[in-house]
DNA sequence: CGAATCTTTGAATCCCGTCAATACGCGTGG
DNA sequence: CCACGCGTATTGACGGGATTCAAAGATTCG
């Protein structure tokens, strides 16, 4: 793990990474005194793109929360290729498994861009956990969501067909955006394999759906959905 | 939800369901005088078979804790079938979607055997949580064991073919089961849907193992690996 | 600007799901 | 305890949708 930067000591960078921390969802619950606290402990790293935050078979010390950049957690099937699990961005944090398990990791993190994360070894978050149960009920609360949202994948790639998939997840994609214009945040083929699918059959379902004039694709990595109706249909 | 049987005021069973209380997992870590105070929150049910604990669309408000039995946790996909999405036995608990969410439940819960169950209403598991650290902690290592195995099953039904990820369950249940003779616990429909598969491609896929010398099918759901440095090749 | 990576398109294959019919076995009720 | 009945399991044939392999084209990043 290379490259980090670490700001350390002068008071503008301490005040600086308490502002941080104040955005961190995880600590949103604690007084000002506490999050004082927390920053104190807190280490700022600057990855660059495709740096690697862990691989499978080490033994991560630490709980990483994203400022800002985006990172891939993805794991090597026996079968050898790479099975996209989920896509982090800013306020998510990563490494929690190792922290409550303490055996190796069997996945993989990944910056997809540039990326801010702050590291937080496993011994204070675990001092935090016991001393604030907000933290605790908030990484229960992630957890959670994260467990919900896996088991929807896993039912929509056991149950469901290449055109019901692809169609959610424009759908989905365009619901939280706001917009009928999504742009896809990161590879097709990261987002082939997050459905469970080959970049191929992604091509050709996204093609199909144009040629039947329910969208439009542009230039790069932006899709304009043009029929909400039929997509919802599939 | 029909036919619960309270047992409530006297002091044997008060006793008895502080000995029951005792042997929780997710309790483990507390005093004999915490465990008594939760003993008196907790409502212990028995449940026959089939008997639906909650479904899609509720808003169930109670943790519950299995004593004995088994339970299926499933999801009915947009296509309209059945994904099982994981079984529960003694010591596990189910109802913390809710719990944390407080938004309806998008799955179902079944008991598949007659089951002693606890419910312990969501209000009270709150302030467990606030109050012993070690609750919230013992509740994230679940999750956290949860959301790592799901992604397992996710990984698995997207990358694997089918061949792989019935050798790698038989040799997983033999590898939990300490034998190389496995009984499966519940209908193997329930097992293929578990591994993303139709009945008939399990049935096929064990009827080929067989065929070539690898396991041996006995009378119900007793199967017996022959060779398992030939499964763990596939 | 150039090279590596990603994306698209084509054609052939094959694995798995679907439908259907039969056999089995478990759990229920008498 | 036994017999009945329904859900479960098996087996076959078939069709289809997704993968695979291959090669050309586009895009992004250094």
């Amino acid at each position: 793990m290379g490259g980090m930067h670490q700001h350390l000591g002068h008071p503008e960078g301490e005040n600086a990474l308490e502002q941080l921390v104040a955005r961190i969802p995880l600590f949103s619950q604690l007084s000002d005194a506490e999050l004082g606290e927390v920053a104190r402990r807190v280490t700022p790293r600057s990855f660059p793109r495709n740096a690697q935050l862990y691989g499978a078979g080490e033994h991560n010390a630490n709980l990483m929360i994203i400022h800002s950049g985006l990172v891939k957690v993805y794991r090597i099937t026996d079968a050898g290729h790479e099975q996209v699990i989920r896509i982090l961005g800013p306020g998510d944090f990563l490494g929690e498994s190792t922290f409550i398990d303490r055996s190796a990791v069997d996945h993989f993190a990944v910056t997809l861009e540039k990326s801010d994360i702050c590291a937080l070894h496993h011994d204070d978050l675990h001092s935090y956990v016991l001393t604030f149960p907000g933290v605790a009920f908030k990484m229960l609360e992630t957890l959670s969501r994260r467990l919900a949202e896996t088991e929807h994948q896993l039912s929509s790639v056991a149950g469901d067909d290449a055109d019901h998939r692809v169609a959610t997840y424009l759908l989905e994609a365009s619901a939280a955006a706001g917009t009928e214009r999504i742009r896809l945040g990161i590879a097709k083929k990261d987002v082939a394999s997050l459905l469970g699918l080959t970049p191929e059959t992604f091509s050709r379902k996204l093609a199909a759906f144009e040629e039947a004039g329910w969208i439009t694709l542009h230039r790069g990595r932006d899709i304009e959905l043009l029929d909400t109706r039929a997509l919802s249909l599939l």
